[in-house]
DNA sequence: CCAAAAGTGTTAACAGTACACCCATGG
DNA sequence: CCATGGGTGTACTGTTAACACTTTTGG
């Protein structure tokens, strides 16, 4: 047995395009928050299977034609179907992925393995959502009337894992920041967290949390106030787009 | 045009069947620590492609045959490679999702999507490791001699966000117990914190750090003390298997 | 006895919380 | 003027870090 022949057979052996293949999706938790409210985007289906149901937006990777092709990545896939879904301007939403669900039969038709991802939207760029494809509606739900049982596929999970996911982050990553609008003020800021932690936060401690990044210069004073019509304006603020502070690794 | 022809139209445009398939397979970082000194099990590749170099124990994912076996799922394809690599009795390893690496191109053979694992693995048990089917031999690496470049496919990057992942989630989470013997001493406890930060802590102050668990119960006072042949023989403890307050969830 | 490691006690710094109180605006 | 929300100051609490000190063993 030459060494050539020896390296041949392991071609053969551990070849990918031999063993049976799954499909590969996306699928996506959409985030924004409106008035210390969570909301998230759903879908009612237009096709079967759950045709009708409630369900998270998403759609097959493209994975080229096997050969030179090999198609495109997981994160522009992702952003591929945000963008089909929301048709905001790239790289105005925060994306990251969650979590990569494979069950058997957790779609009935095939083996179908999902990577999850999570996008956050700016309550002032929320409107401009659209119903993709394969759906018959989009809209935004309140999480905290949302009744996960209703979701289709496994989605229930993957949204709960989304909560806690961003649940945990905001206390220690800024990404709090991509769920305001450019200029925001303490109490809109406040009030992500409010709704994301589904509890309330005692407004001047709030405030002294960020004084660091103020006196740092990760938030910025914005020119003007802000007046709500009642009770004294508030400042307005604002974060340097791409400051370092505000990089969020996954 | 009926219901009925509508939804024929609609499973054949988004019957799964239809779209190019990427492989799937699981990848494995898997940790110990040895001496205050954290490790990893690379393998040396027998077959192309980086024949010959130092990659992650993997596997491809059964997808089962297309009908109505839908083959394995993720963690227990990551559990069935971490058994084929180590011969470890199921369950005393703590194994849990990492990340979901596509880019085209990172195989150049064809388009492979690769859900990473992490596994942690007492040092007691880390013996028993043996060359699974595709690697020539198995060998625990320092992390802190590993020189990451030579590392084969993208793996460089899963290792990077492994310890990223494990530095991060030893601080908030019980993880540190699944590095050490069934009974183990504060100071072993201690050096599985040091191996992974990458520095040292005050022992008295670490030790206080535990001084709840041991009150609560979740620490217990084992049987007997253990002398390392100089100094003050230090105190066994243990902590039991399946309590709650050790559930980490990813 | 001495070196080494286990284990205790004391103090200071800091972040988070509760809460009293002042400021500025619209009506 | 007063109701409302913006904004400041202060006191208390729990956690972490630094470090001096005591205890218990092997050699």
């Amino acid at each position: 047995v030459t060494e050539a022949d020896e390296e041949a057979a392991w071609l053969v052996r551990y070849n990918p395009g031999r063993w049976a293949r799954p499909s590969v999706t996306v699928d996506l938790v959409v985030f924004t928050v409106r008035n210390a409210d969570l909301k998230l985007l759903l879908i009612r289906r237009k096709a079967p299977p759950h045709r009708g149901g409630w369900a998270l937006p998403g759609g097959f990777v493209g994975a080229g034609d096997g050969g030179d092709d090999q198609g495109e990545s997981l994160d522009v896939a992702a952003a591929r179907e945000l963008k089909e879904e929301t048709a905001l301007p790239d790289g105005s939403s925060y994306l990251e992925q969650l979590y990569t669900f494979g069950e058997p039969g957790r779609d009935p038709r095939t083996r179908v393995i999902t990577v999850a991802y999570y996008a956050l939207i700016r309550p002032d760029l929320a409107l401009l959502v659209r119903a993709g494809d394969d759906a018959a509606e989009a809209e935004w739900v309140s999480v905290s009337e949302l009744d996960l049982s209703t979701l289709a596929f496994d989605h229930a999970r993957i949204v709960e894992m989304a909560l806690e996911r961003i649940r945990g982050k905001i206390d220690y990553t800024p990404i709090a920041f991509r769920l305001v609008p450019e200029h925001f003020t303490m109490a809109e800021l406040r009030q992500v967290y409010e709704g994301i932690k589904g509890r309330l936060y005692d407004a001047s401690n709030f405030r002294r949390r960020f004084a660091r990044m103020k006196t740092e210069g990760v938030i910025l004073p914005a020119p003007g106030r802000r007046s709500h019509g009642r009770g004294r304006p508030a400042k307005v603020f604002r974060v340097e787009v791409g400051t370092s502070a505000l990089e969020v690794e996954p």
